[in-house]
DNA sequence: TATATCTCCTGCGGGC
DNA sequence: TGCCCGCAGGAGATAT
């Protein structure tokens, strides 16, 4: 599933090929991609035709191409940005024109080479927006900034992530402390901080040797330090070996997987020894989807016993 | 206002 | 072989 790693290895992916490269064409060929557009998807197809990728920015698990008009307005437009979230199986995929178009595209673009290139490398391609699941999305919506920072209004309400450089781990942990919901409803909460999401949280969670239905308000600040960095940890790690995959649903740019699955500690081990003190893994439900755990290095709180 | 639950969706695997 | 059901889960919408 795309988490953050995963979202940060596509941008890098996408950075390196398609700055600068000018929207000739564009559809949406399922409206479910463009659902969150409320003109619709032939409007969000006509918008972008024309529009030039000024660059590729991500917060959380939120991606986004900065976009510019590339004939060059006479009045300087807004600046807008199309937003894409990946959801659950959401692939930006590049390919040559012509490429094979699968059952599972839901939008595509031909991106025309940058101006004043013209080395064969550099010639049009084909972005494809591939989503089996069809929980991504596209948007196209105004930049704004929030604190100092350039964002995309979708945006602006989603928290600084751990991989961020002005992530502040202290201003999250006072947030935490404040609140009396369960840790792992937090750590996945992207208004609280962005990026984690149920792999990831069971692995910081696991490697800081907490339950996830441990009430925040009840963990010490440097339990709750430790939390962060071990969020931090983990996905960096992930990052490095270019994401978690545990099937075709999450490749990069070019369709190849991580190998970041192969390096879990806790998620998806259930009844396998725990790594520190080779208790059976637990499997518990929690929030309509699977938790894992180490029942001796992660007891449960007493009220959810 | 804060917190919890529901809903959207598709493909796969298991059971019958 | 074919049908049904549960599961996977991000995040906005809705309920409490």
């Amino acid at each position: 599933m795309p988490e953050l790693p995963e979202v940060e290895v596509v941008r890098r992916g996408l950075a390196e090929h398609i700055l600068g490269r000018v929207i000739e064409q564009a559809s949406v060929l399922n409206p479910r991609a463009s659902r969150r557009y409320e003109p619709g998807p032939d409007a969000m197809a006509a918008h972008l035709a024309g529009l030039r990728i000024d660059a590729v920015s991500r917060r959380g698990k939120y991606l986004w191409l900065e976009l510019s008009d590339s004939a060059g307005a006479e009045h300087e437009e807004p600046a807008e940005a199309l937003v894409v979230h990946l959801g659950m199986s959401g692939q930006m995929l590049l390919h040559d024109l012509g490429a094979i178009r699968g059952k599972h595209l839901r939008a595509h673009a031909i991106l025309a080479a940058p101006v004043g290139t013209d080395e064969p490398a550099a010639a049009s391609v084909e972005l494809h927006f591939v989503d089996q699941r069809t929980f991504g999305w596209w948007l196209l919506a105004p930049m704004t900034e929030v604190n100092g920072t350039a964002l995309p209004e979708p945006v602006a309400h989603i928290a600084r992530d751990p991989l961020d450089p002005s992530f502040d781990a202290s201003a999250v942990v006072r947030v935490l402390k404040g609140k009396r919901s369960e840790i792992k409803r937090l750590l996945l909460d992207q208004t609280v901080i962005s990026g984690v999401g149920n792999i990831y949280a069971d692995e910081a969670l696991w490697r800081a040797r907490v339950h996830g239905n441990r009430p925040a308000e009840k963990l010490s600040k440097p339990k709750l330090h430790e939390l962060l960095e071990a969020a931090k940890t983990v996905m960096d790690e992930a990052l490095a070996q270019g994401g978690t995959s545990f099937d075709a649903l999450y490749v990069n740019v070019n369709g190849e997987s991580g190998y970041f699955s192969r390096s879990l500690n806790v998620y998806g081990r259930e009844g396998e020894p725990c790594l520190r003190c080779a208790a059976p893994i637990r499997r518990e439900s929690f929030m309509n989807r699977s938790s894992y755990s180490c029942p001796v290095c992660q007891p449960r709180p007493r009220a959810a016993r």
